[in-house]
RNA sequence: CGCGGGAUGGAGCAGUCUGGCAGCUCGUCGGGCUCAUAACCCGAAGGUCGUAGGUUCAAAUCCUACUCCCGCAACCA
């Protein structure tokens, strides 16, 4: 017995500070639409998914629900699994990073890099920034502030481990250089090499002082790892990397692909390739990174109320469908739209109309005409051949496709028949056929074809729509294993005549489409409604920040302001300068308000200025002080504080 | 001039690398059929291919400039 080929393939980690929507399940789903093609094409298929645990936002996220980091995360965890089970993912394995098995491996994975020299410690004179909890160098500022959240960053002595990418980064140029398949789409390729590596790489931090959720440093434990090392290593840690049974690394090693989000493709390509070289270790030999499903033109977003949860999608429509949907939409590697009518058109048009009603049509007629049993075909015609030709032919393509990761591809092809076969019904006119014995057998070879046709149909849809394959094979009369195979799509001819068909239930029903979507409506609209509600009794979480004494306090200078002029500031979304009047003198301030104010609406508001702050140019412009607002912690909200009763401006508050 | 993507019949897209009759799906209209899930099949209407120049026998495609849209990044002292 030949020994299988490998193929592993992953999905990312995906981060379990919510529950999961039909972004994540696109991804998912692709993936998982590979793992079954690799299997039914006989590969030995390893795949991969988990959780990406550890960080501040989780933790945050807990504290808010009063509850463990690691409680809160096994909840929707637990989510997760189901979400995958619901959807046919069928994975070989779920790491997560809390993982005993994970936090050792990262532990030993952190030592070795250390121990060899490509992680040092530094005595780190870093530009820190408190909310994020990050360091930035010198370069990765912008306008001297924290790139992530913008505010300002505080010099800050601090210790941290740092891994030496810079080391490698020529090494990798060359490998994306000499590797033209490593990262897909090869747009991305370039992209990563413009912006990120031949400006050159700035050595990693790779450890945090400042986060408690996470693995400890072993052999430094006030340090904890950072995401980097933590998340990514993943791919070997699961299959055993470093530990005593490390047989699946060895077996499975290097993956075959990750499958990323576009917005993830940077560390898949470029830290993960220098990791695992000071490691020691091959490469992946792919790493894909597909585009976003996203909604009326915007990205999906929890605030923006346009989330779609997979979950009611698959109650309500099977999870075929929507996998059908998510794989044939759009090309694999673009953005595409999400839409509840381009769900439903693709229901209606392309599974009920053209595949079901396929289906229903020929084993109608064959109960019809034969009784339910299937008949034995006399010799072809030439537009028999055609038909048979291109059903024969249809797995090359089908495989050319799946292989280059073009799900949608391969779906148009199989479609091609559905269509050819319903074209072949009304040039053939069984039921004119039927009228007239002598055409029996001519009758018999036209139903003979169309059930075969259908029977490769529902071995190549298989890896997209795992459920509707047995549905119809039940309807058709396919029993024999051997018959639902891949190699049984390569001869045309495999479907036993004398079997009997046996009519069941539509295989996708139609959906009224305006009924449908005003439902969907409804239901959506009420759910916005629920939103707010459950928002407003949610308790503010306080933490008291360490004590101020009162003479720092005192070095604070509040003052009433009038807001005399007020526009945007030009090439910037968020913020508008305002001229005060203070007393006697005027002063320029910047804030980052213009989502919640318009320049028309502050002037002449009594405001609280912040006046003794040091000047800082924002966006170009010199800002002198600031405007205290308060502000809820999604930053939905942001008010002014103004002053209670007519006071002038240039009143001091204390 | 921060990075990137995009502009093609009513809608959504392919075609652009490699110039050669502008194509697909949905929708609309007309016809056919009655096996089928009011499904299926055929036909038609509908496009100055974002704008303005240029190259060429020939431009959606190549070159130049511009306009608009969308992400990301930035901007919240």
């Amino acid at each position: 017995m030949s020994e299988k080929p490998k193929f592993y393939i992953t999905t990312p980690i995906y981060y379990p500070s919510d529950n999961l929507h039909i972004g994540h399940s696109y991804c998912s789903t692709a993936a998982d639409t590979m793992a079954r093609f690799k299997k039914q094409t006989g590969y030995d298929v390893f795949f991969l998914t988990g959780t990406d645990e550890h960080g501040q936002k989780i933790e945050r996220k807990a504290a808010e629900a009063g509850v463990t980091p690691k409680a809160y995360v096994d909840q929707i965890v637990a989510g997760i699994k189901d979400l995958w089970k619901l959807m046919d993912v069928e994975y070989d394995d779920f790491i997560r990073t809390t993982d005993e098995r994970h936090v050792k491996a990262v532990q030993k994975i952190f030592r070795q890099l250390y121990d060899q020299g490509d992680i040092y410690k530094s005595e780190y004179e870093g530009l820190y920034c408190t909310p994020c909890e990050s360091f930035w160098t010198e370069l990765q500022l912008k306008d001297g502030c924290c790139p992530d959240c913008g505010r300002p960053v505080e010099k800050t002595r601090e210790e941290s481990y740092f891994f030496r990418v810079s080391k490698y980064q020529d090494w990798l140029i060359d490998y994306i250089k000499t590797h033209p398949d490593f990262i897909q789409p090869p747009s991305r390729a370039a992209e990563m090499l413009n912006n990120f590596l031949l400006p050159g790489l700035q050595d990693l931090c790779v450890s945090r002082t400042t986060l408690k959720w996470g693995i400890p440093v072993d052999f430094d434990p006030k340090h904890t790892v950072y995401v980097w090392i933590d998340a990514l290593t993943n791919y070997i840690n699961a299959l055993g990397y470093g530990s005593d049974d490390d047989s699946l690394y060895r077996k499975y090693w290097p993956a075959d692909i990750h499958l990323v989000g576009k917005e993830i493709v940077r560390f898949h390509t470029i830290i993960w390739p220098i990791m695992l070289h000071a490691l020691g270790l091959p490469l992946p030999r792919q790493v894909f990174g597909h585009g976003w499903l996203v909604m009326g033109g915007g990205k999906m977003s929890k605030s923006k109320g346009n989330v779609v949860d997979p979950v009611k999608l698959c109650n309500r429509y099977s999870s075929d469908a929507v996998r059908y949907f998510l794989m044939r939409e759009m090309p694999f590697g673009a953005d595409g739209e999400f839409s509840n009518e381009a769900l439903i058109r693709r229901i209606n048009s392309d599974l009920a109309n053209d595949l079901g009603n396929l289906v229903s049509r020929s084993v109608a007629m064959n109960e019809k005409y034969f009784g339910g049993v299937i008949p034995v075909p006399a010799a072809y015609t030439e537009l028999d051949r055609k038909l048979i030709d291109m059903a024969e032919g249809l797995w090359e393509k089908v495989e050319a496709n799946m292989n280059a990761l073009q799900f949608s591809g391969a779906l148009v092809e199989i479609w091609k028949l559905i269509g050819e076969c319903n074209k072949y019904i009304d040039l053939t006119t069984p039921w004119i056929l039927a009228k007239n014995e002598a055409d029996r057998p001519r009758l018999g070879t036209v139903l003979y074809v169309l059930l075969e046709c259908t029977r490769i149909v529902a071995v190549l849809i298989a890896p997209t729509m795992p459920r509707t394959p047995e549905r119809i094979f039940a309807q058709i009369g396919v029993t024999d294993e051997a018959q639902k195979t891949w190699a049984s799509v390569k001869t045309f001819g495999g479907l036993v005549p004398g079997l009997m068909v046996k009519k069941g239930e539509a295989l996708f029903p139609r959906i009224d489409v305006a009924r449908e979507l005003a439902l969907l409506e409804a239901e959506q609209a009420a759910e916005k409604e629920e939103l707010p509600a459950p928002q407003d009794e949610e308790k503010t979480v306080f933490t008291q920040k360490d004590l101020c004494q009162f003479e720092d306090f005192e070095k604070v200078q509040l003052v009433v302001a009038k807001v005399l002029k007020c526009e945007k500031v030009p090439k910037a979304d968020k913020l508008l300068m305002s001229t005060l009047k203070v007393g006697d003198t005027e002063r320029v301030v910047v804030s980052g308000i213009a989502k919640y104010y318009t320049p028309e609406e502050m002037v002449g508001k009594k405001v609280v200025l912040l006046a003794n702050l040091a000047p800082r140019k924002i966006r170009g412009v010199e800002s002198h002080g600031m405007l205290l607002c308060a502000v809820n912690a999604d930053e939905s909200k942001l008010r002014l504080l103004t002053v209670d009763g007519d006071m002038e401006d240039g009143c001091e508050i204390g």
